[in-house]
DNA sequence: ATAAACTTTCAATAAGTTTTGAAAGTTTAA
DNA sequence: TTAAACTTTCAAAACTTATTGAAAGTTTAT
């Protein structure tokens, strides 16, 4: 396979995977067309690359960039912006797992935090099975919770290390 | 908070939550429902709970059901059918965890592995950074695929007793 | 102050997804 | 076999989300 075939089938296959997991498909094209790519493009090259008009293009750079995962450089002399990516593989899993987490995963731990605690008759069958599925999906949430903050602060050696030597 | 209020709480949440992460609104909420009811419901129930049309708490119902995460009962002498869900949160988790991991990490893991063995020129900055880029991709998915692989065969204490345990 | 070079905004439109509901299909009991 | 009770299908409509592109805004050099 040629290079500038590979280019675009791994730009296809990452904006497919965006898609099924909420994120904007263009968003995640744009993306990895920046994390293939040695030094900086341009928002007419990027616009180019991807057949994409200036408005999507731009407001989706915004958008990457606020998740963390791109940034803006400027070049003395130059009226343009470059755009690049950081290209450490564990820095962008921890960058969305850490917006995905305050975006969505915060709000619902707050809204089962304030469900467990609605009171009722345990002799109730319909306030006992909700309390216990209410429960037990807040404790699940919580786990998951505590592992990304570890996540967050680990060094990717140490943390694929630890969890791999347990589950041998 | 009131037990109906508090239902409908979680109801909306959870529909939030999943179409947030690509899981159809609708589906998210027929299952909250089922989660929080104890015993089983007819489609004519579902439909009125949650003012959806006939035609949608099917496809619905048939979807959970191909996602392991709902069962049809069949009452004796009756001609109506009952849907109620498993109520075991770590079930619930493994299972999605393995219908996405087949429908969406699987794909893209073979497209991974193709990419990593185009050939090229580690003098060519393209090649370079796109090889690097791939094939980082590729070890984090691998990574991510053999925890979930531990995950399927666990048991929900033994996972989070290891996971916890090393994070402490 | 001007104008060229560039970026941002946003209303309109397109594209994609979900939902409806009526018609077709199936099953069961008599 | 018939018909009532129930389930399934799917084309059309509603809704949601993404994209365009032209106009407005901003910055910089002169």
């Amino acid at each position: 396979m040629e290079l500038a075939e590979a280019k675009l089938k791994f730009i296809e296959a990452w904006g497919k995977l965006g898609s099924e997991w909420g994120i904007n498909r263009t968003m995640a094209q744009v993306h990895a067309l920046l994390l293939v790519t040695p030094g900086e493009l341009t928002t007419e090259e990027i616009m180019a690359e991807l057949s994409i008009s200036r408005g999507n293009a731009n407001m989706t750079l915004r958008d990457l960039i606020s998740w963390g995962l791109v940034e803006k450089k400027h070049r003395a002399g130059e009226r343009k912006e470059y755009f690049y990516a950081d290209k450490d593989t564990w820095n962008i899993a921890r960058q969305v797992a850490k917006e995905r987490r305050k975006r969505e995963l915060d709000p619902v731990l707050k809204v089962l935090d304030e469900l467990t605690k609605v009171k009722g008759d345990n002799k109730d069958p319909e306030y006992k099975t909700f309390n216990k599925s209410v429960t037990d999906i807040n404790k699940l949430a919580k786990n998951v919770d505590k592992t990304l903050e570890t996540m967050f602060k680990a060094e990717e050696s140490w943390f694929w290390g630890s969890i791999l030597k347990v589950f041998k």
